[in-house]
DNA sequence: TATTGTTATACTCTATAACTATA
DNA sequence: TATAGTTATAGAGTATAACAATA
């Protein structure tokens, strides 16, 4: 005898609903959790592998360069990188140029653990694409890129 | 002397770029920086706004029903009643049915609350139109809604 | 037995300030 | 002076377990 639905999911919020900020964190939630879900090996999380496969691609990337390339503060990824460390994906390398700063590269381990990571992350955006169709999601990549101009403003 | 772009959200990253989940978190924080910064009243931050809306077109609501409609637990929506209790724009009847539930409701300074964040909700949207266009806030809006149904699968 | 609201607690993510060692 | 990495800390947001009152 529930007036309301009791499945978050297929809530009937009426107003919310029409709010693209509401409907971005839903959807965002949505994704983020079929992600996680998804992923096999030590890098669950998107914050993890977005760091990791940053370094994969930018071998000998700084810290601050890697920071300003996600947008996350220095601080905040020390312990990203503690933690890469410890399991033996990642390392801290000296720099020539300049001893204030580390270069970061991937071990071996960490290749394999961005490959198994980027396998999962593919058929993750399968799903999507059997939701979206591949048009459908080439235009929410396009609509997705256009909201970040909020920012500038 | 970067080989990085330093503001994060013009950064390149290639392969990021293309995740449905990455687009999705950045345009998602772009959003609801847009909105925070355009509220002025007492309730400034998105989740606080839902639940005062719920209540404003749900009266009497109880706690679970919102917990519910929200997908939220009900252990994190006292802190929220609590603190539009004390600051006098919502209060916590007594069912007339089952004395374990309290009905919702705004005071008057809770509705007057609502009024002047659904203004600023209202140009934080015609911002987003501004650069979406009303068909792509439409199509926007039923990507996301797609992309919500991951959940059950 | 099950549900409502509540407390306590913990974990993640994010943000700031301040320190050190370098530049 | 300014920057890179680090520490400490604090604030959101979210999650679970357990309890008292009530159904």
């Amino acid at each position: 005898m529930k007036t309301k639905e009791r499945n978050s999911s297929t809530a009937q919020l009426d107003e919310l609903d029409q709010h693209v900020g509401y409907a971005l964190r839903r959807a965002q939630l949505a994704v983020f959790a079929d992600f996680i879900a998804g992923q096999r090996g030590p890098v669950a999380r998107p914050g993890q592998f977005s760091v990791l496969a940053v370094i994969g691609t930018h071998p000998g990337i700084t810290q601050s360069q890697l920071c300003a390339a996600l947008g996350i503060k220095r601080a905040n990824l020390v312990a990203v990188i503690d933690q890469f460390e410890s399991l033996g994906l990642a390392r801290r390398l000296p720099s020539a140029t300049d001893r204030r700063s580390n270069r970061l590269q991937l071990t071996s381990a960490g290749q394999r653990a961005l490959q198994s990571a980027r396998s999962a992350q593919a058929r993750h955006e399968a799903r999507i694409v059997k939701l979206l169709g591949a048009e459908g999601r080439r235009e929410l990549l396009e609509l997705l890129a256009k909201l970040c101009e909020l920012k500038r403003s």
